[in-house]
DNA sequence: TTGTACGCGTTATCAG
DNA sequence: CTGATAACGCGTACAA
């Protein structure tokens, strides 16, 4: 049996001591005297039966030399570079990472690696960050951005790869949709809030700006509180809009001086029936509580609140903060499950998937001290 | 002019309608009449001069083409991919997110796209993560990890890959390290501790299990408090170390249960003396409020907080939290420099980077009601 | 059943 | 200054 040949000799001037850098396929074709393909077939096609003997020693050849072939030159030849695309609109929203934790779980399991680009906040970049993942050859992406790139649709649907869209649908594309039912958490919300007593609601929302959550979401809680019909005697949720401005470097607290006078506005509304908040997202929470402290008001006194997003500080901020737990990571799976079904040559219409949210009761909607309201008659005559 | 063949014709079987898959060189090296070396020369070095006619006609077919080089076939042919490989602990952990919102901003600035792998807590897939980063030919590692993984270290050196640690050292690895200087950190929060008036300390931890922040800013502490010197007539501050235990899924509240009485106990070890506690990061702090919760206690009247991170809802739990904010979106930015550099060539010794944090005070550690320890001497005689 | 030869998209080397 | 050619590591028709 002849000595195996020192690997990379072919490089005269690289010195003997060099990393023994990765084995390629054909070292373990050499190593176990057989061809190349012999030893790719091995790999790829265990169906087809190879001679016991040859199967033997390239399995020792493989194990040997520790072996493992190379994604970039699979993808290059096959197309297939098992990896995914991740687009995240801002990873610092825990709402996200936990889309990125479930989706990765999911993918690592199936012998995928994520790519990650994050537009921070940056929606313009959209189409950018997917050509960006394209010309690494993901194999699909999964989107939780803005959805107001028209051309990150085209680019998408250009590229004929699979794309699943997480909590924001994207209008011109044809996508499975992963995400909260948010008519169904809306609408808990808001039987909740009044079951507890409140009578005058207001909504606080980031700017909608076409965003297909916020717009549902605000949908969701038009529809629930009849608006203005405070004069009757039902006992109707009545509810207003906000929405509140993003934080500018000239004016950083403006935002928060809005919502005192919007909080302000609200309590005047009421003009002595409980009055509380329901919010869209941790970020606005966060934003509604500096508000409060500025006012010197308590949730669950001077107003109630529910807000969306179950995140880990809820329980530990004033009396704790009533919360619509999303199942983030079940949709951060699923999401992942979907795009991994479609690479397996799954081909059916797009799917929506919606989860239900949860109800965390915590101190911030608890009853009212005034029970004024819980008077009137829970339900319609 | 001929006009130009279609793209993919070798393949007689796709449809004519199929989608203009990505040009490729060659396409470009058609299109504009030259050989495919001279378009990558116009590509890769544009200082060797070309014909400004030939330069003219590559320049028009590129972009007529939308041409862009694969980064597969590139890293497959000279070794470089462009990627970077981040591997972190926790990405539910806040400080990761701000590490690689840092590192990616940068990465992206400079050409290169992350892959992320996030470990879950599971320190033992370190190896792992780093095989499969390296399989897709990752020219550099971020890692954001325990550090107790004794093969990561050999893996790294023994792909020759370079290599910057992110706030966890690892004992047998060569590499650059960034990290907040938690000395320094750890006696900021003394200082001001003790200026305030609190007198007796406790510092709580995650099991520190060789890992070296945690080592670090338990010695700081340690170092900074005079360990039951309460005889003394100086104005020393006596301290204690607690590791609070991980949350496990058959006794969830065990770990609350066992910092209720770490707290009690240190109430009664001050004696009448203001107490207060030092927590090691934003997780514990929370486990802390929960502690704090259930003994009907609050921050800043039974006992005092300083905490690390300065997360966004801190100043929203009780008081306000005071905390010792980090540098996170720099420290990922300067551990994206540092690979970049080695990438570029640089060689040198491997740095150590420390960054100083920053205090905000808030109404957790505000002077406590019993002035009793303010009558001390602030200096030492 | 196994080996040979080619091509995936690039770049580097060597002629011309 | 430019063009042909080989090679990077791998998969796969095709031939044996």
């Amino acid at each position: 049996m002849p000595a195996p040949k020192s690997p990379r000799a072919s490089t005269p001037s690289a010195p003997a001591t060099a990393s023994p850098a990765r084995a390629t396929i054909a070292d373990v074709a050499r190593e176990a005297g057989v061809s190349k393909a012999t030893v790719s077939r091995f790999l790829n096609h265990r169906d087809t039966l190879l001679t016991p003997d040859i199967a033997a020693r390239v399995e020792r050849a493989v194990s040997a030399l520790g072996y493992s072939p190379s994604p970039m030159a699979q993808a290059l030849k096959r197309g297939r570079s098992r990896l995914i695309g991740l687009v995240v609109a801002d990873v610092t929203n825990p709402y996200s990472v936990a889309v990125l934790r479930g989706a990765e779980q999911v993918c690592q399991e199936a012998g995928y690696l994520v790519m990650l680009f994050n537009l921070g906040n940056d929606s313009g970049r959209e189409r950018e960050a997917m050509a960006a993942l394209a010309s690494y050859q993901v194999e699909g992406f999964i989107l939780n951005t803005l959805g107001r790139d028209p051309e990150a649709a085209a680019e998408a649907t250009r590229q004929g790869r699979p794309v699943v869209l997480v909590d924001r649908r994207h209008s011109g594309m044809q996508a499975d949709f992963v995400s909260l039912d948010n008519a169904q958490a809306v609408q808990m919300a808001l039987t909740h809030l009044q079951a507890q007593g409140w009578r005058e609601l207001l909504y606080v929302t980031e700017p909608v700006r076409g965003v297909s959550s916020r717009t549902e979401r605000e949908a969701a809680f038009r529809a629930g509180c009849h608006p203005s019909q405070q004069g009757e005697g039902r006992a109707a949720l009545s509810g207003q809009t906000f929405e509140s401005q993003e934080a500018r470097p000239e004016a950083p607290d403006a935002p928060v001086l809005a919502l005192m006078a919007a909080l302000q506005a609200l309590r005047e509304r009421a003009a002595g029936r409980p009055a509380a908040v329901l919010s869209s997202n941790s970020v606005v929470t966060l934003r509604l509580s500096a508000a409060m402290a500025r006012l010197g008001w308590q949730w669950g006194r001077e107003l109630g609140l529910v807000g969306f997003d179950d995140t880990d500080w809820a329980p530990h901020v004033g009396p704790g903060i009533s919360t619509i737990a999303q199942p983030t990571h079940d949709l951060g799976r699923l999401a992942a499950n979907c795009l991994l079904e479609r690479l397996r040559g799954l081909s059916l219409a797009p799917r929506q998937i919606l989860l239900p949210g949860t109800l965390v009761a915590r101190g911030s909607s608890r009853a009212p001290a005034n029970p004024e309201a819980l008077r009137q008659e829970p339900t319609p005559p």
